[in-house]
DNA sequence: GCCAACGTTGGC
DNA sequence: GCCAACGTTGGC
């Protein structure tokens, strides 16, 4: 099957593309958005992810990360002492989801949102038209320019 | 740190 | 089922 492509935000002081590179791969857990939800239920293993820091200045696109786990219930919902417990989530119809991601590379160059916003050829992105989403779609070409802007090569 | 934009909750 | 109140995200 075809690779697709995905953007997915983390605050740059909670969990970086750094803190990836050291774990390697991670758990994309605390998603609690029904549209970012549905988003990772959508991903295959080997899709590949635009890496994006916010609440740093200017918030950018930092580096690649890789789908490695399809989707599966988010343990943190079922934790009654985790920051993202849900207490009206059902364990045999769990409501949040989440992947796994492994670290694929850092950009030398980071693409921060002005430039995004201003390149015309990116005006339909996600990320230009809903800040608040932050598991989002992109498309093949938007992520090869992406790549491109930061002066990055995909490793095969 | 502020606050606009957006999503969710819950009273009616 | 509407919408006011509230909480959160994320750009600036």
């Amino acid at each position: 099957m075809a690779t697709r492509y995905w953007l997915m935000k983390s605050e740059a002081d909670v969990y970086s593309i750094d803190d990836l590179r050291k774990d390697g791969r991670t758990m994309w857990d605390g998603i609690r958005n029904y549209q970012a939800r549905n988003n990772m239920q959508e991903m295959a293993e080997g899709d590949l992810v635009l890496y994006y820091h916010s609440r740093q200045t200017p918030s950018a696109v930092v580096g690649v990360a890789r789908v490695v786990r399809e989707a599966y219930p988010d343990p943190t919902q079922f934790d009654p002492k985790n920051r993202y417990f849900d207490e009206k989530s059902d364990e045999d119809d769990p409501r949040w989801w989440l992947v796994d991601v492994e670290f694929v590379q850092k950009f030398d160059r980071q693409v921060g949102l002005p430039e995004v916003k201003e390149m015309k050829t990116l005006s339909d992105m996600v990320l230009v038209n809903n800040s608040r989403l932050s598991v989002q779609p992109v498309q093949k070409k938007e992520f090869e320019r992406i790549l491109s802007m930061a002066g990055a090569e995909l490793e095969a």
